[in-house]
DNA sequence: GATGAATGAGTGTTCATTCAT
DNA sequence: CATGAATGAACACTCATTCAT
């Protein structure tokens, strides 16, 4: 029926009806009739391109890997608070892209341990290791306080996953009226407060 | 089979071997079956005191809901270096005590409107308003920097969630050695310093 | 629905049901729903007492195993003319009381190979050994000429099985009008000559 | 893609690849894919040589049937014991040259009852008719004893048809390390002593 | 003629739910 | 109250067949 004019783009439909599908309804939820018919296409079709269900939420995960993170890389250059806002920024707006993709994601990855691990190793893992290094880095040149960064590291991006996260599932009740904008201010200040050199032992 | 000595027992056990069930295999995973047989008795059983798979679910909800916080309230006279590590520290408590019951929700919320706004309407919503409410007063007593207290409450109960969940779904790799002790006092130095009154701006 | 008087007779029940559908389709073109028809129950139902379609398929392989032989053995004090005349009469009425479990097995015994061996091992070995040693006895006694008994028990094997088969599968066309007695004492006949002791070499 | 020098050898390159995908895995497990592939063409063109998967099935059969037998016809000068074992040569030979064909038909025979009756009437029936002739014109020369000469041949038929079918199947559990030569020798002693005049009743 | 992507009917199987005991 | 055998709707998945290229 509803054709492509490119033949590999009718992977990337299926992948697309997929993540819409299986965001809003979970992936046990979530059957192959729908997606098809999401995708405009036959259930049977799906199989064309994707061995089986579960090969179809690996490769979403797969499709959310592969175009990760080049990272605010390139900001390393500005000063401290400028790297913390650029990162938020740029996470914030990485959720906002790939929500359905990550929607559909997140509630497998909390029951299916073999998605969680792959996906811990290759997306959480690399992004917070970067973050604590440029943090510790930092630190030692006396622009930050010491502190252990792991753990700082971490509860950053619990921050962001969490905003991001609901703010899209539920932007009526959390948080509504406050832009993104106004959001990485405050956040970036909160941090940014928390990890500066300090005169004085509390 | 295995009776128990008080009528109205039967529930709890049933809600409980739910909660473990649900928590390990996620709802749609988990079926009556096995919930029936870790509880010790039959299918049919459950149907007595819960009118379906859903309901039981939702009761999940409310069991969490109603054993809810008495909240740190009496830690207020504290100052708030202790009033935010006591909050901190009930919070991590709340969820380790809670684990079975808030993995087996967590999975739902993410996909379920109806359960979502249940949960963020009873749970979330108070706690969040509670703590915003402390901040307010601390700030208007100059003991905290003015800010948006809104912001920096969700960001700080989005550390601890995500937290939490990680490092019980995966205790190999998130912070592994670090003890809940040390996450709670390198998160309130964070977030103390992160929100004390500065003498200049920025 | 078809209540049967026995809980254990369900078992029964959906076996011979399976063993009809079968022997008339063959195992991939009857379907469960069929089989559970046939049973006058509930396609679920099956899954109940049998795994699933393989182990139905199965289960009446061992049926057949089980209730196997005991041989004329009983037989054996009588003349080798008696005796080929026991046997072939017993084979004869096996093939005709299991002509539904046979005739399903052994279009699957000819296409799968684990069925082939399992069914060969355990039923055919044994009949062919049991036969082989009787004749290798009665050589040995000069009751019957010397030969090859392997190839001998096998062919009569062979001629029993397909005139079983093919009398069951086409009683208008194979042998129209021959009664079962007629036919084993004409087989019986003509391989008792072919065994008996000879005077001069050919 | 790979290309025939004439253009109806199209049709026996299918039926090859048919009758070999056919016979290892029988008519339901076989797929069209499969054959398609195993033919080096597209799927697609598989119908245009045949209707559906079933008249390529009905192919096969014809396939065999044309190729029919010259018989033994020619040996009919010689002698009796001649004649039986140039018979048994003969169609242990045509077993063994069409075992794809055979093996993939004969699963089919027994579920299918057109195609039973078709290759009963064009293959089986001939072939028992001509030898039934042969076997009473040697009763009425004295040569034979006189007998049921059907049921002697459809028997023998029997036998052999057994031993090459299973000897193909399970080559290394049937009468192994036995020779085509051994078992045709063996086979024409046993039918020939069985069918010689005799002296005295038994 | 030849292709092979697309189809969708039909399969085996699961499991929440019921109800006779 | 409790049971657990029975149900049957719904699912993931397969594959013979079609048809635009």
């Amino acid at each position: 029926m509803e054709q492509s004019g490119f033949p590999e783009d009718r992977r990337t439909q299926i992948l697309e009806a997929a993540a819409a599908v299986l965001g809003e309804k979970g992936y046990e939820r979530a059957t192959m009739k729908e997606i098809a018919a999401h995708a405009g296409i036959a259930p049977g079709t799906i199989y064309l391109y994707f061995k089986n269900k579960r090969e179809l939420l690996l490769a979403i995960a797969d499709a959310l890997i592969t175009q990760q993170v080049d990272q605010a890389l390139a900001e390393a250059t500005q000063d401290t608070a400028g790297y913390i806002a650029a990162v938020l920024r740029d996470r914030i707006r990485f959720a906002r892209e790939n929500q359905a993709f990550l929607q559909a994601l997140v509630a497998e990855i909390w029951t299916d341990r073999e998605l969680r691990e792959r996906f811990f190793t290759q997306i959480i893992g690399p992004v917070l290791a970067s973050g604590a290094q440029y943090l510790q880095a930092q630190v030692a040149a006396d622009r930050l306080r010491p502190c252990r960064v792991e753990i700082v590291v971490t509860a950053v991006a619990g921050s962001i996953v969490i905003l991001s996260a609901l703010r899209a599932l539920m932007p009526e009740q959390l948080l509504p009226g406050i832009s993104d904008d106004e959001l990485v201010e405050e956040l970036t200040r909160l941090y940014l407060y928390g990890l500066l050199p300090r005169p004085e032992k509390p």
